[in-house]
RNA sequence: GCGCGCUUAGCUCAGUGGUAGAGCAUCAAGUUUACACCUUGAGGGCCGGGGGUUCGAUCCCCUCAGCGCGCACCA
């Protein structure tokens, strides 16, 4: 039997992935022989706005690594596949399309008309991103896939906010929040992305008979002052600690400001004085809190300044606002200096839009409160520190425990209601002063549904239960979680992978997996963040379909460690095609030198040489069995790469070449060939699925022969 | 401000307390029982600088520098 000479992956990787699903693999259940020992992953869900980008690829590429590796070790192995909605993410992506092709924003359409249009783009992405990762070779179990937003994912995401909000821990509170005046929503403190720019700081006073000069960089928001914050060991300023004072005229409004100490308050900043403005500034409004300061709010959610900013002021925009205070203050005389600074600013990560901290009733995750979870009483952060510290969860690589340990306890209550149509609505039911929280709308007339929806990490940290179908107590969810391994990107540590672990052990009582597994971003090979505005993304179907998916996948794991990012270029991709038809060639080479020879009748392997041949294959296995027990997936298939083509074929084969013309000694060098042969392709299978299978296909058959997937480690 | 990572061949990166490694790139030669998507060979390095521990350091410790990242602050 001859194979061609060249291994083509286009023409041969459809057939492979339609031969895998026929034979219903991917599925556990479906899994040949006694499988006592259970491994399962859950996809980390891609968003559905649009379509898949390196980044997936080689999240895929470790995941069907780990999922092959353990299903040929013989475990019962699940990998769970599905899509998130992305609430935020791909409504923003829709409301871009429409106005940019409609000129129509999404309150032309209405909330339900609005809502079909994003579900038929999510729709239409979802297609797509199966259709990628099955191109992949992604060996998903498709007959489990879930959405973020389907019906079992509501019910689950209805339950999770029943069950916290009876504990006690999710609340509805009046509190500054994040505000996108643009997304016209709040977002959670995650969702932040900080910009450097250059800023003026303004030291001024609010009068002439002020004693105290104050720095801003906002002067408009001063309108809305209520206090002068001065640390308490402040020699400058003891005498005016309690004392209030009344401004007749500041930029056209009266001002109450009462001078208050607190310790919070640098010394060395400005004047050393913080011009107190609770409704616009997430630490002016703690500082008021503690100090029972009035709050007044004088910008609104279009970041235009309100009523209440006075006449000079109202309706301009907050920047515009600026220049006309600067002014008033220069006129009159308060303005002290004015220097440039840099400046950090808050932007939305989604639309771009500059935060405005406004003050709102939102719900919330209380992490700070008391619950009773049946270990004793604990709160949210608490539970979410113990998982890592009691190393019940493990992360790799491993000094990405301190990034969360840090991350944990500078946590703050999280917002979890926004003001955006795409998502799982809030299930709390308002009639006057009643409310009803449940999992589906109360009994009787007069209830009206809250019009926010949940933040999408709310449901997203719900994902290896919600998946298995908890809330119901099903065997999958008994026999599968926690999962064995959870493999992101480290950049959504705490978007996520901590929000699973908040949900899991509350409403489990039970860490969400044991280990965690960080893979790095995907670069260009300067460095840089692929992005469509720089013109320098790889597509990885692209790369499928020039180089083979195997090609693809082994470019992104080699010369990846574990938290590293990678970078890739088209170079990497084509060098590793060549090895796929090495190993192609190495197989026609052996298949060509196999007549009289019949697996099932195989003899020994006698020869001397021939068992050294051996033993340095057993060792390599070894060695690469070890590796990705340890997730070194990059040395492992280095290891293997460098096995295969610098051992087996370079000196193996090279050396075998006599011994298989002379017929003495034929038949063993024949038995080693193919032991070595059998024995790669299966330690190869994980790393390149499809040229391993195909060849595997392409082997005389013998007693017991199976698909390669679901052949003995 | 707090914390983390990186610095090794032209490029991308592994690696180990005991004579420096791979892939790609470069150069030279080559048509051999599979493979030119190949073979054989060659060149190329004060392992970022300085100090320390050690018989011995690229590796461990200290320090400096450059690059990158995260978090917090930013009145």
């Amino acid at each position: 039997m001859e194979l061609p000479k060249n291994y083509e992956p286009k023409d041969a990787e459809g057939p492979i992935y339609k031969k895998w699903q026929e034979s219903g693999y991917f599925n556990p259940d479906n899994l040949p022989g006694d499988r006592k020992e259970v491994f399962s992953i859950v996809l980390p869900p891609p968003n559905v706005t649009g379509t898949l980008h390196m980044g997936h690829a080689a999240m895929i590429a470790v995941e069907d690594i780990l999922v092959r590796y353990h299903r040929m070790r013989g475990k019962r192995t699940l990998w769970l596949p599905g899509t998130d909605h992305a609430a935020i993410a791909t409504q923003s992506k829709v409301e871009k399309e429409i106005s940019k092709k409609e000129g129509k924003s999404r309150h032309d359409f209405g909330r339900k008309e609005f809502l079909k249009r994003v579900e038929q783009f999510a729709s239409e992405s979802h297609d797509t991103i199966v259709n990628q990762m099955k191109r992949l070779g992604a060996s998903m179990d498709w007959s489990r896939e879930a959405f973020t937003l389907d019906q079992k994912r509501t019910t689950a995401t209805y339950t999770a906010f029943k069950r916290m909000y009876d504990a006690g821990l999710i609340y509805r509170g009046n509190r500054i929040v994040n505000w996108d005046p643009k997304g016209q929503t709040t977002i959670s403190d995650d969702e932040i992305v900080y910009e450097e720019r250059e800023a003026t700081l303004c030291t001024f006073r609010y009068s002439k008979e002020f004693p105290i000069p104050v720095a801003t960089t906002r002067p408009e928001t001063k309108v809305g002052d209520t206090a002068v914050a001065v640390h308490p060991d402040d020699a400058r300023y003891q005498q005016y600690i309690g004392k209030t004072y009344e401004i007749a005229d500041f930029a056209g409004v009266p001002l109450t400001i009462k001078v208050v100490a607190d310790s919070s308050v640098e010394k060395d900043f400005g004047t050393g004085a913080l011009g107190v403005t609770p409704a616009h500034a997430a630490i002016d409004w703690e500082i008021a809190q503690k100090h029972n300061l009035p709050s007044k709010q004088v910008i609104n959610e279009f970041a235009k300044m309100n009523e209440a900013a006075g006449a000079m002021l109202v309706s301009k925009k907050a920047a515009e606002a600026r220049a006309v205070v600067t002014e008033w203050l220069r006129a009159n005389g308060l303005l002290i200096k004015e220097e440039k600074i840099k400046q950090n600013i808050a932007t939305a990560e989604r639309t771009g839009g500059i935060v405005e901290p406004l003050p709102k009733l939102q719900w919330f995750v209380a992490v700070n409160k008391p619950y009773q979870a049946p270990s004793g009483e604990t709160t949210l952060k608490e539970m979410m520190l113990r998982a890592v510290q009691d190393r019940k969860i493990a992360i790799t690589p491993d000094r990405f425990n301190n990034v969360y340990f840090n991350w944990i306890n500078s946590l703050r209550d999280w917002c979890i209601s926004r003001q955006i149509w795409y998502g799982h609505r809030v299930p709390v039911w308002y009639k006057g002063e009643e409310i009803f929280v449940g999992t589906e709308a109360p009994q009787g007339d007069g209830w009206a549904q809250d019009e926010d929806t949940l933040d999408t990490w709310f449901s997203s940290g719900l994902w290896t239960f919600s998946t298995l179908g908890w809330p119901e107590a099903t065997s999958d969810l008994k026999m599968y979680h926690p999962t064995s391994v959870l493999e992101t990107g480290y950049d959504i540590l705490f978007f996520w992978v901590a929000r699973m672990i908040l949900m899991s052990g509350f409403l489990l009582n039970d860490v969400p997996f044991k280990q965690v597994y960080l893979h790095g971003l995907v670069r260009d090979d300067k460095g840089r963040k692929m992005s469509k505005s720089l013109g320098n993304t790889i597509d990885p179907l692209e790369m499928a379909d020039k180089y083979g998916a195997d090609a693809t996948r082994l470019s992104l794991i080699i010369g990846a460690a574990a938290g590293n990012d990678i970078k890739l270029s088209e170079d990497r991709v084509r060098g590793y095609k060549n090895f796929a038809n090495k190993i192609w060639n190495i197989s026609r080479f052996v298949l060509m030198n196999f007549d009289g020879f019949s697996p099932d009748a195989m003899g020994e392997v006698t020869g001397e040489a021939d068992k050294a041949a051996l033993a340095d294959f057993e060792k390599a296995k070894v060695e690469t069995t070890a590796q990705i027990e340890e997730f070194k997936f990059y040395q492992a298939a280095e290891g293997m790469y460098h096995y295969v083509w610098h051992t087996f074929a370079d000196k193996v084969i090279e050396e075998a070449k006599p011994r298989l013309a002379d017929p003495a000694v034929r038949a063993s060098a024949q038995a080693m060939l193919w032991t070595i042969l059998t024995g790669s392709l299966k330690v190869l299978h994980p790393f390149m699925p499809f040229v391993t299978e195909e060849i595997w296909s392409k082997l005389p058959d013998w007693k017991g022969k199976q698909l390669l997937i679901v052949e003995k480690w």
